[in-house]
DNA sequence: GGTGTTTGGATAGTGGCACTTACCAAGGAG
DNA sequence: CTCCTTGGTAAGTGCCACTATCCAAACACC
């Protein structure tokens, strides 16, 4: 398959692949000779992963760049991997430890985690980026003058603890472990987006039955 | 309290507070002379939710702009205001209804809604932003080879079901019919960061268990 | 074997966005 | 009267995801 049929099989623009193929998201093509290079399956199925991560996931270049790379990386594990990989995701602006705000959210997420149980992810709380982002939302909540303390947050917790339980579940139905990897990529991706859309039409449908639609 | 007073209560930059008047997402201050405005703790409050949408909730200012004006919109009743604020958030680009993928997930949507019995938002499938995002997430999972057919999207729709309702419920429980459009709009926005980081920590924890750190 | 088209790769440019800097005239403080 | 502060405006910055333009080396066809 030569860059022009990927372009039309992938619906992506030529000048959008070379670009791609630059920044490092998509291995290059088979060398046929110094005009001509070889692409196949394999690089489609990249591309649309990539699209997708980029598209849906709203994930930018770079970050794609490096989560591939762990993706890619044959010296992992596959856990490692795919902890790797999903680690590098998301980058949202550190929290300011020095704001009152983010303390009390640092406490109220550890209180969360207690009661949870969820001994291991308390071990990550220095380091998980999920973390991070859990603080710096519950902190851009109180600011608002909202308290979500444990009563509010616990129920949501256990619901997305189920939900996590079937995307594991979902992974490890998965046929070849080279593709694990890439599913589980695949699935942080874009089950997110899918779950954030389940959430807003399940409210729009809650809030026409409670309310109706005038 | 002046705009240095503002800033320095918000920790948001003087020369930002005044890119936000410029483009409307904060309300001008009561002048009080050619070169002093005034403002109050009504102001101190939007600039949060400003900064809020814009860096925890990642939205656009342009979209900002209109979900406010929505927000402020007294012409309209409570439950309009809150659906036109919400209906206004997203803005993903529209799903190309000639891709065999995309019709396909259109089809497994229409099934999903029909299994829940969500009959209003099933109404709602031509113009909700929500159902077009499922759409779109669907189309590129499917595009992926993974398929994510009804007995994946059940369990997952019925968790978020009871996420929204919990969400409405925290609603009603809240003061002032006038803070109840906020509410909405601080809840659409943070509590969506959120899910997704409980979500995340969820996985961490679940891959924890089930492989450990190795 | 010449001619026109297609190929992939490099370089530079584009448009959008979220600020930020530089500047300004008007007010107030000492 | 001088100097600093104020809020407002216009232009600039940096980043990012492309996109347009070239180019020379290969085919493709006559």
């Amino acid at each position: 398959m030569r860059l022009a049929q990927l372009s039309e099989r992938s619906g992506v623009s030529a000048a959008t692949i070379k670009y791609y193929l630059r920044e490092g998201l998509l291995p290059p093509g088979r060398q046929v000779n110094a005009t001509t290079a070889e692409y196949d399956e394999e690089h489609l199925r990249r591309l649309r992963l990539v699209r997708a991560m980029i598209q849906v996931g709203r994930i930018p270049v770079a970050t794609v760049r490096e989560v591939l790379g762990h993706v890619d990386d044959d010296s992992l594990g596959r856990t490692i991997r795919v902890g790797a990989a999903l680690w590098a995701l998301p980058q949202l602006p550190e929290p300011d430890e020095d704001d009152e705000y983010v303390r009390a959210a640092h406490r109220e997420a550890d209180a969360l985690l207690d009661a949870l149980g969820w001994e291991n992810a308390k071990q990550l709380t220095t380091i998980s980026p999920a973390y991070r982002r859990l603080v710096v939302a519950l902190a851009a909540f109180r600011r608002l003058g909202y308290d979500w303390d444990a009563e509010l947050l616990l129920p949501r917790a256990k619901l997305m603890y189920q939900a996590a339980v079937a995307d594991l579940d979902f992974l490890e139905t998965h046929p070849s472990e080279e593709e694990k990897v890439e599913a589980a990529v695949a699935s942080a991706v874009l089950v997110e987006p899918m779950l954030q859309a389940l959430h807003r039409l399940a409210q729009e449908e809650e809030t026409a039955r409670r309310y109706g639609f005038g």
